[in-house]
DNA sequence: CTGAAAGCGCTTACAG
DNA sequence: CTGAAAGCGCTTACAG
């Protein structure tokens, strides 16, 4: 074993108090003269005394830990929602102990399995793949047994009791295409997640009432499932194009697949937006810069951090939490579009 | 306290041994007689058995569990560095605490400060931050002994004994803007990160090493020491073009930056690579889908995980490891250069 | 090879 | 308001 850190016999032995008295001052639960609190704190401060948080952890069953499994660090809305995340929490005293999804199901399956061994206090989701809902569910009354909170980011799993932040990404989508079918000359393209991607469905479901909306038939031809990702987004355009496929405008169900089939029509001399709109999604801080200009439906993850974090402390606090938060998306016209 | 797991009491009562038995065979050092083994790990798979990782922290002083520093996860080569990190912690049972540094120092302090209590096995920093030397130099006999491991990736600490990994910035830079003085028609501009960047200064040493080759002096005047996101290269660049500054190419201290330089140029009619050559910095996935595609000096994100995953390893294994470990960029050329 | 026992550093009923 | 004591679930000398 190590060499020890100051403990709380330490700090009791120079305080001349008890360590009950020091874990009472420490936790501010019971009830202590604020002679004996002042002298405590002072020792504390002079020692740099530190609980241990693992002994602290197997006393209480849990540590100051929230488990984050995302996604796909690597695309833009992820890193952004883990910052924002990290940072809220930090601000509550927990620490986030991060899993990288990527795509991986089995990775989150086993986080789920090891989440009470780890002690963690909450897991919150944050996926756009369509998750295993019967692994969730089946274990929504154990991890409430051994309280631990649950929260799912981006997807709606609140018929199963599973706290939910998510944007009405239907609705974002039906306006961006709306404005598209409005103003490209031509039909309107969509390329996204559709198969899989619970995020991607609605996306796509508001491309669709879009055009129903407008009285107009949608391609099916021109709706092209892919990933999320720029090499996806250049592929399925510069594929479509080569095939002989016209269309005026794009919907892509990500600013890095609008980035990839921005670069597809301009290396075939095609202009965007003269030849045709293109509307990313996901409000990525460099869409902006892009040139042209990406147009997009905006996140706001910090505000949506700060919804994972009010339920997480709603839970804490005993409090029912709201079982399903829906932000909306703000249409950022560039010029893209 | 809450509703318990199955502890090593339930393992060892079902399988007829007592507790310390099968804690041999879960830890696998001690020797165990082969069939008792099967028998209890037989039983461990049956009852879903997962040690309790905060009573087994308690005991063993650490746990399974690294502390992953970061400067700023929104910024690509981050991410991506986080999520081969993740991945490769994970295949060696540990997992990743993450802090997020946004360019506080207090934080990355703080953690330092709260490591031995956290027990953490270690400690990695990635920033390109110039970190505060002192404050860690002072802290190594302390995390040597308490067992805590620590690594700085991107920048030197060997120095202080601290293992590092990093890239030849300095030499990228260097080849890369030999390139641009030798096909540019026009001075070479500097834009990133210099002072209080450790990263940064390597690579600006790089952009003046290279005239120094090339026998002709840059000029002061084009060189901006600016943030490495987009924004900070837009300004910066849409600045000098307004200030009346001419230069026939630029290297950029970052992907982000280079794109938002490219943006500024584009905004007032000036064409690249034409007009002005642009090199970025880091390789980032996106940059080559951007149109003109950058040229950037390339990470190995993966190799570098797995540089720190060694050292980690060797660190466990109580051999010496590497104290400096210096990985090479490679030059992609693309449109913009 | 195996078991009984001590102890890691906390927190919280239980008494006073 | 305060202290003595039990116990959270492990691991590892110590004996055998």
């Amino acid at each position: 074993l190590e060499a020890s850190l100051t403990t709380v016999f330490d700090v009791a032995k120079e305080a001349g108090v008890s360590i009950a008295t020091v874990s009472r001052v420490l936790r501010g639960t019971a009830s202590v003269s604020e002679t004996t609190k002042l002298r405590v704190l002072k020792v504390i401060g002079e020692l740099g005394y530190q609980p241990n948080r693992m002994a602290q952890g197997l006393r209480l069953g849990r540590t100051e830990t929230v488990a984050f499994a995302v996604g796909d660090i690597e695309q833009s809305v992820y890193s952004a929602m883990t910052k924002h995340l990290q940072a809220a929490l930090e601000r509550l005293g927990l620490d986030l102990l991060l899993y990288n999804l990527g795509h991986s199901e089995a990775r989150l399956l086993k986080l789920l399995d090891n989440a009470a061994a780890l002690g963690v206090q909450a897991i919150a989701i944050a996926s756009s793949d369509a998750l295993p809902e019967r692994e969730l569910a089946g274990r929504v009354d154990m991890f409430a047994r051994a309280g631990i909170a649950i929260v799912s980011i981006n997807q709606d799993l609140s018929g199963h009791g599973i706290p939910s932040v998510l944007y009405d990404d239907k609705g974002a989508a039906r306006r961006a295409v709306s404005h598209l079918i409005a103003t490209a000359c031509g039909p309107v393209a969509y390329v996204g997640r559709i198969a899989g991607s619970a995020v991607g469905s609605n996306r796509f479901a508001g491309y669709v009432a879009a055009h129903e909306e407008a009285g107009i038939a949608f391609d099916p031809e021109l709706v092209w499932d892919a990933a999320y990702r720029y090499r996806a987004g250049y592929d399925a355009v510069a594929q479509a194009c080569r095939a002989g496929k016209r269309f005026g405008a794009l919907q892509a169900g990500s600013d890095e697949m609008a980035m990839g089939a921005i670069a597809a029509l301009q290396d075939i001399g095609r202009r965007v937006p003269e030849d045709c709109k293109i509307v990313g999604f996901g409000g990525a801080d460099w869409a902006e810069f892009s040139r042209p200009g990406i147009a997009t439906l905006t996140s706001n993850p910090e505000t949506m951090a700060a919804h994972v974090a009010a339920i997480l402390e709603a839970l804490h606090a005993g409090t029912a939490p709201p079982l399903r938060t829906v932000m909306e998306r703000r249409f950022a016209r560039r010029a893209s579009a």
